[in-house]
DNA sequence: GCATATTTGTCCGTATGTATA
DNA sequence: CTATACATACGGACAAATATG
């Protein structure tokens, strides 16, 4: 066994977590999870530290850990350091290295098949890695851990509201655009579009949530 | 009490890394720290997680925890993630709050003063206050935070190599004419002048990193 | 390469404090 | 206000991994 039992409990409740089982809002009892898993409580506690670290939960002094309910405030937010990290690697696009480049291209296109197949969540998936790759241009370990890190609580978010199935499909093109324009050494106005990408998603989450939550 | 037990053990060992007390490549024994600081395994273990989460310790299977000993890679990387976040901040320097933007401005005062007094390590302080209020234009708590973690992991690089005293001098007066391009809304200058200013900073630090550690 | 000592990883039991019905 | 449930924190124990001679 390579990683630690917290390490791999942490997998677990991060897969439970983000696939649905614990919704938002759910309590993590330290006493009912141990059992069904099979660990102390110790381990546990240890495993809950690794998911605050994730903001995938949170710890409430003497009253134990909840998966988080991001609101509206946490996606405009979520989006502010998106924006930061992705801006970035497009500006350091001209000095990446191929591979890293490629992954934008190879990120889109994915999309696009998906969109063909009618696979919303493969659409979904490969919209995140699509941006995912985008920052990873900077070639930074702490800029891609960051980024992973938002995306999953932005992924957390998504289960909090009725998540429209076509919710990415207008997007798809606007990738695409941003990918051209990165293609053909267009910096500045792949930024410009990224940005304006980024409001109008922001926006619109924003607004589907309010709607749902008066 | 407001913090938990294990909170207020990070906190002493946060600064006893910070100030030096525990140099980076320390193991923090489990049974010795614990019985130095009178609080049992399981407690301190969980302070270690809290520690790892700001990257001032890392977590060898086990090993147990060591005091990190950042390189000159992650020197670099710190300062690839810092200039995506301080350029955020810049460009949202328009619309930021009030408060926000006087912060910047006394940061830079704080800096001044300090090196009339001859106060480096006031004035190393205050340069890392600014760039923090740079950051902090943005106005967003997940940027505050990982500026935070960022600020502290490069305290500690400069620990591992010999701080010259005067190291924060020279750029001094780049950060007060970064806040002059600011305050007159010359955002694009300002950009520049920032971004120039970390490309210097980074350099210098770890091309002294390299002279003494070949 | 081997045997030993040390340290970590994990579990259990329990007492105390805190929040909520 | 009492009672219940749960989190917090402690100390002890043993197995497993690592370091030391």
């Amino acid at each position: 066994m390579a990683r630690s039992t917290a390490q791999r409990v942490t997998a677990v409740l991060r897969d439970r977590i983000e696939g649905g089982v614990l919704p938002p809002g759910t309590q993590l009892s330290e006493e009912a999870l141990g059992q069904d898993l099979g660990v102390s409580r110790n381990t546990l506690r240890e495993a809950f530290r690794l998911l605050v670290h994730d903001n995938l939960v949170e710890h409430q002094l003497n009253r134990g850990v909840f998966v988080r309910t991001p609101g509206p405030a946490d996606v405009g937010d979520i989006y502010c350091l998106r924006a930061a990290l992705e801006i970035a690697g497009v500006r350091a696009a001209a000095g990446a290295p191929q591979p890293l480049r490629e992954a934008v291209t190879a990120a889109v296109a994915e999309a696009e098949w998906a969109a063909d197949d009618g696979d919303w969540p493969q659409v979904a998936t490969a919209d995140l890695r699509f941006h995912r790759a985008l920052a990873a241009l900077s070639d930074s370990p702490r800029i891609d851990a960051a980024m992973d890190r938002l995306l999953a609580e932005l992924r957390l978010a998504f289960h909090a509201m009725p998540s429209p199935r076509g919710f990415h499909q207008p997007f798809l093109i606007r990738n695409r655009t941003i990918e051209r324009f990165l293609a053909n050494g267009e910096l500045g106005r792949a930024e410009t579009e990224l940005t304006a990408y980024l409001d109008d998603a922001r926006q619109l989450i924003v607004d589907t949530m309010l709607e749902n939550r008066p």
